[in-house]
DNA sequence: ACACGGATACTA
DNA sequence: AGTATCCGTGTC
């Protein structure tokens, strides 16, 4: 049976995650984030990609060579979003992981719309579906997310906010996308046989 | 295939 | 100041 998210929107949802869920090593967030819907006033989806990355010892994450990453980490508490530009053109979201065995990011990747897709038809220019959300760029443009967001508390204010999977979903793990260090490392996590995963510049599935 | 574009952290 | 790099997208 397909593990699709139309089919899980109008199930309950328990109570958005709390810090205990981000005090955990950034693998197992980054695994336990796929499934879960992202909130962003208004528009939103179902989590299908996410990247862990780890202050300790990778190359990729952005701890290794920014200082400013590194005070990030120092003084944010776990579940902070992490908003930066990429490539001068895409803000990319992250969350903080901190206080377990290791701290690090989790990129979100892709969504699986749920909530404002008007309103992402409009931001992201185009009516198909799949081109929405399905990478880390797009997300953010869809859900107008910009250096604004950078620093905010998932677990204070109310206008972000991620619900927990509803059941335990089918996740792949493959390596990550875009990077050239520590490329090897199968640190990406998408749901299984879903359609909004990107496609990421190399065609990775 | 390539253009686009800016923050960050280097070198000096 | 100048340079290298970077967790991407859209259009060529």
């Amino acid at each position: 049976m397909k593990h699709h998210a139309a089919s899980r929107i109008h199930s309950c949802r328990a109570t958005a995650l709390d810090r205990g869920f981000f005090t955990r090593d950034p693998l197992t967030c980054a695994r336990a984030l796929v499934g879960c819907e992202l909130l962003w006033r208004g528009c939103g989806g179902v989590i299908v990609e996410t990247e862990a990355y780890s202050a300790r010892n990778d190359e990729a994450c952005h701890t290794f060579s920014r200082p400013s990453s590194r005070r990030f980490v120092a003084s944010h508490p776990p579940g902070t979003a992490y908003v930066y530009l990429n490539y001068g053109v895409h803000w990319l979201l992250n969350f903080l992981v901190k206080g377990g065995p290791e701290d690090g990011f989790v990129l979100i990747r892709a969504l699986d719309p749920t909530r404002g897709i008007p309103l992402m038809q409009r931001r992201r220019n185009t009516a198909n579906p799949k081109q929405l959300c399905s990478g880390p760029g797009k997300l953010t443009q869809a859900l107008g997310i910009d250096g604004s967001c950078h620093g905010l508390d998932l677990l204070r204010g109310e206008s972000l906010k991620i619900l927990p999977a509803t059941d335990l979903p089918p996740v792949v793990e493959t390596p990550r996308v875009g990077i050239s260090k520590a490329a090897h490392l199968p640190w990406r996590f998408i749901l299984k046989d879903n359609p909004h995963v990107s496609a990421g510049p190399f065609f990775r599935k």
